[in-house]
DNA sequence: GCCGTTTTCGGCCCGACTGTTTTCAGTCG
């Protein structure tokens, strides 16, 4: 698929423009048609023009933009464009507070086409004098590339959320806060992070931001204003801090859970009805009286829309959606009625079965499957045929001494590298589930990758696909694998796909999972559980599925432990 | 460059903070 590959090079086009100093509705248009690509959830290369011209935000032009690149592997505009701004002056735009503008004026000015040269000239103070900079701002470009280099890269959402919860514990501690809670991409429950955004009411904001600035994880202070203040956590994490009144609380939320694109849709509805949007609240515009603002449902219902859940709102496609009362009733935490895929001290979990039961009942699950690796994955006690026949036997006893509850019986089988299975269709025949996936050979080109995946749901026992990419958010690219290939399959074979929930994993993302339910591909949300305190990671696994639009029908272990066994 | 129950041309979100300014431009989200 090149969705991902006609995504970026819009928003190299829209980079290019803005250091060109072109029209900023026309760079504002590139962006959001790339974001809309990236969204999509078909392959572009299978999509005609008629259906590309569907997607918000792209217009003829584009589409044929489109379609040019498709067609002859490159983009005239785009070439020419890249003859015309020096390579490398568009990387000075990642530099925090140094905008289009800025990098312009260095390019004109000094000549700078890349950030050692900048850096150079900024130490040797020789920016000092150029039109509207002095020391300040020489400095601000310093710390910017120190910020840049040290990496400000996005966080795995697993990881950021801890930090984000120490912080809101302080601050409820130690500042007059009333309400207080985490808003931007984190609410969104968005797979990666790039900075903590935090909404707080109360009556004296100033206090707030004197308390939040000196919290003890504050590395670095970045912005400190009256309601609004910023910092560089010790994580290296940025985190934003704004303070409303009780009143504008609804309104401030939904400004500051964003997305940014989602806000400025909404502005513009807000417009077309004679209304204002800010982050204070609903104004009609005749008079500047304050309709609402208080909730966040204020807002959507003013502007003649239903609810919509902080995990849709990307502005792809949501608000048009909504507008047409088409919104999927998303699946909740509560509506998962067990995990299918959990490992047990037979493999390399930590726990027996008595334990993980008592877990799972204690999460109000049904059943769990356990799901222990096979031999060919050595470092992890995988099992053969003969103990895994054994484990069968032990959890078929206990289930005769289970009350309403069920250990399902299954394995997580290796997909080896030539393809095979690790274990013989007869074992995997006596399994109640049988997930299979790939622990090897990530290096593999494509069309191996696609056949090992390929040939292990055309296995009749294999139920469903583990971690269909094999990503480690932040550690492991995915491997190279056709996506587009694995889900028709899926489709064909009827095999169910996992949303493996393991927080660096989210595997599927929202994307590709979204793209599987408009499939009709079946789903799982399932764990990976090795130690019993992972079972609380289905609420990312749940977050993911919800981004993709889910509902609880398109989620098997949403189902009852006997209708759940009549589909596998 | 997109888009239209006010428009097929003329609009296109809104405000906080900073640094350089004496009223504002740039950047950010």
């Amino acid at each position: 698929m090149k969705n991902q590959e006609i995504a970026r090079i819009f928003n190299d086009i829209a980079d290019l423009l803005e250091i060109k100093g072109e029209n900023p509705f026309r760079i504002r248009a590139y962006r959001r048609a790339a974001q809309n690509i990236e969204a999509l959830t078909k392959n572009v290369e299978e999509t005609p023009k008629d259906e590309l011209l569907k997607i918000p935000g792209i217009g003829q032009d584009l589409a044929g933009k489109i379609e040019e690149y498709l067609k002859t592997g490159r983009l005239q505009f785009y070439e020419e464009l890249k003859k015309e701004v020096p390579e490398g002056l568009s990387v000075l735009l990642s530099i925090p507070s140094l905008g289009p503008k800025t990098a312009k004026l260095l390019l004109e000015r000094l000549k700078v086409k890349d950030i050692g040269t900048l850096e150079q000239l900024a130490r040797e103070h020789k920016l000092i004098g150029l039109p509207g900079i002095k020391e300040k701002t020489e400095e601000n470009i310093l710390k910017g590339i120190e910020m840049l280099k040290r990496g400000m890269e996005r966080q795995p959402l697993g990881k950021v959320l801890p930090y984000a919860n120490d912080i809101l514990d302080y601050l409820k501690k130690k500042a007059p806060v009333k309400k207080l809670t985490v808003a931007g991409s984190i609410r969104r429950w968005k797979d990666t992070i790039k900075d903590i955004d935090i909404l707080a009411t109360s009556e004296k904001p100033k206090e707030v931001m004197d308390t939040f600035v000196h919290l003890p994880h504050v590395k670095d202070v970045l912005m400190h204003g009256p309601t609004k203040s910023s910092v560089i956590i010790h994580e290296g994490l940025q985190v934003d801090l704004r303070v409303v009144e009780e009143d504008s609380f609804g309104a401030a939320l939904a400004y500051f859970t964003g997305s940014k694109e989602h806000n400025i849709r909404l502005r513009e509805m807000a417009m077309k009805l004679g209304l204002k949007l800010n982050e204070y609240g609903i104004f009609r515009e005749k008079d500047n009286k304050k309709i609402g603002g208080k909730e966040e449902e204020d807002i959507y219902r003013l502007l003649g829309l239903p609810y919509i859940s902080p995990e849709l709102r990307e502005d792809t496609g949501e608000i048009e959606v909504a507008m047409a009362g088409g919104l999927p009733k998303l699946v909740e935490l509560k509506d998962i009625k067990g995990d299918l895929h959990v490992h047990s001290k037979w493999s390399d979990g930590s726990h027996d079965f008595e334990e993980l039961i008592h877990e799972a009942k204690k999460r109000g699950y049904e059943y769990i499957a356990i799901t222990d690796h096979t031999k060919g994955l050595g470092i992890a006690r995988g099992l053969n045929a003969e103990r895994l026949m054994e484990e069968k036997k032990e959890i078929d006893a206990i289930n005769k001494k289970l009350k309403g509850f069920r250990l399902i019986v299954g394995t997580e089988v290796d997909i080896r590298s030539d393809g095979q299975m690790d274990l013989p269709d007869d074992i995997l025949k006596e399994m109640d589930i049988v997930v299979a996936s790939i622990h090897s050979g990530f290096k593999q080109n494509r069309e191996q990758i696609t056949r090992r995946l390929v040939s292990a749901m055309r296995n009749p026992y294999v139920s469903i696909i583990a971690h269909p990419t094999g990503r480690l958010i932040g550690e492991r690219e995915p491997y190279d694998v056709d996506m587009n290939e694995v889900l028709k399959v899926a489709k064909e074979t009827r095999t169910a796909i996992e949303i493996n929930a393991y927080p660096l994993r989210l595997d599927l993302n929202d994307v590709y999972a979204k793209m599987a339910k408009e499939m009709g591909i079946a789903i799982v949300i399932s764990t990976d559980t090795h130690i019993t305190n992972q079972f609380d990671y289905m609420i990312y696994g749940v977050s993911i599925a919800r981004r993709a639009w889910l509902g609880k029908s398109d989620i098997l272990n949403t189902m009852s432990y006997n209708s759940l066994m009549k589909t596998f």
